[in-house]
RNA sequence: GGGUGGAUGGCAGAGUGGCCUAAUGCACCUGACUGUAAAUCAGGCGUCUUCGGACUUCGGCGGUUCAAAUCCGUCUCCACCCA
């Protein structure tokens, strides 16, 4: 029994994990059986996850599972900062009221992998904003401007001769702060945290309190190799539907898989070692891209998902279940058609599709951008690109 | 407070009076090859088009000129140096 803790604990330390500050510490700690107090914060203005945030949230249910309390921090006071370690922008001070919706729409989405009725759900701007200049000024005392600069994207910025505003030091300060306020014994982040994680210990250890340990998973890559992130277009979310959730794990890089296995599903290590052994790395990817929709959509959506995929891709048939949509008028050309239907951008992009020979209808290929379609084709299935498939209905 | 430089397409970044819808790279789209992988190759990548063209774009506004991304004025924003 405990020999089987043990082990659970020694994978909730490695499995996707970059960093643990202090390990030893915090191994001690899960062992104790004392529940602990495990802190995550959101960002109260982008509630689209994918599945590299997942990773996180995979790691909070490991110690959900273990009778651990997990804190969902919600960020509105430091939201309007806009963290440092993340994306270059000052953020818009938002309203309560979207906050609110934000964390529900969060939760929700959390939902998928967390039991969110266990979660206990903090604003950090109920006590931030008492805070006055001398709290802040004392918090501040225990940082120097030197350790901020030399972040590695900070730096960066300012060799690049980027802005770099004096408000956004105040991030790591507010971000220990909470930590210090909660009384946490650990805090999950990703890699890119490190700073304002850590800078939670040293806050900890100003006002008395046994400093938390840090837990630093590691931000997976996307679709295309790059870092997953949303301002790059390259994620999977955890709101995709199962076709394209599929879809997008097969596409990315064979070097990938692995990766993927490890960090964004919970198949154990010595699967993962014999689906590697596969011959075709692409059925390894088979099982990974069902392995993820079943996370997110349950185990029968993931099975359609992948015949859906074998037959519309592998088999190049048509697939059975296509968007349906009615035409507005009884004779429309193709390329009004396709704007219609979000299958173009605009008519010179649908003329370009056409005369690049992207679309079809019923598996003939349209050369002529002035196709006039009519109610002969309801019924038909419009094929633009790769994946992009439309039916068209005419009303009568 | 003083000085200098800068703002160009989704991003990076050339262009400093007509040859500019604006080089190049990345991203993106289509096709070929495939395993909807990667890599590679070919084409494309403002809008509208009767496929002849037409119209719109280089931080905002105003001006000079036959002609402005390019010159002048002004405003907004940014970086750097000095204090």
């Amino acid at each position: 029994m405990n020999k089987d803790l043990e082990s659970k604990i020694d994978e909730i330390l490695e499995r996707g994990v970059s960093e643990v500050i202090d390990k030893d510490n915090l191994k001690k700690k899960l062992l104790s059986g004392k529940k602990l107090k495990v802190k995550f914060g959101m960002d109260p203005t982008s509630p689209n996850l994918h599945i590299g945030r997942a990773v996180l949230l995979l790691k909070l249910k490991d110690f959900q599972d273990l009778g651990h309390q997990i804190i969902l921090l919600v960020g509105n006071a430091t939201g309007v900062i806009g963290d440092t370690s993340d994306k270059d922008s000052e953020r818009p001070m938002l309203s309560d009221e979207v906050v609110k919706k934000n964390m529900k729409a969060y939760v929700e989405q959390a939902g998928k992998i967390l039991n969110t009725e266990k979660i206990k759900v903090v604003y950090n701007a109920d006590w931030l904003n008492e805070l006055g200049y001398q709290d802040i000024g004392k918090h501040a005392e225990c940082f120097s401007l030197h350790e901020f600069i030399s972040r590695e994207n900070i730096k960066k910025r300012l060799d690049e001769g980027k802005r770099v505003s004096l408000r956004e030091v105040l991030y790591p300060l507010m971000q220990g702060y909470d930590s210090v306020k909660l009384e946490a014994d650990v805090e999950l982040g990703g890699n890119d945290q490190r700073f304002n994680l850590l800078a939670g210990r040293t806050l900890q250890e100003k006002f008395g309190q046994s400093p938390q340990d840090v837990l630093m998973m590691n931000i997976i890559s996307g679709t295309d190799g790059k870092k997953m992130s949303s301002s790059w277009g390259n994620t999977i979310n955890i709101l995709d539907e199962p076709h394209d959730m599929f879809g997008k794990v097969m596409s990315i890089p064979d070097t990938l898989i692995k990766e993927y296995m490890l960090h964004c599903t919970r198949i154990s290590k010595n699967e993962i070692e014999e689906l590697m052994n596969l011959e075709n790395p692409r059925d390894a990817k088979i099982k990974l891209a069902e392995e993820i929709v079943k996370i997110y959509h349950g185990e029968k959506a993931a099975k359609k998902a992948k015949e859906y995929f074998v037959s519309t891709f592998s088999k190049k048939k048509i697939p059975e279940d296509v968007r349906v949509v009615p035409s507005k008028a009884p004779e429309i050309l193709i390329v009004d058609y396709m704007l219609e239907a979000g299958v173009a951008e605009s008519k010179s992009d649908a003329r370009r599709k056409v005369e690049q020979g992207g679309v079809s209808i019923d598996g003939k290929k349209i050369t002529d951008t002035n196709k006039i379609l009519d109610k002969s084709f309801s019924g038909k299935v419009i094929k633009v690109g790769k994946k992009d498939f439309v039916k068209i209905v005419f009303k009568d």
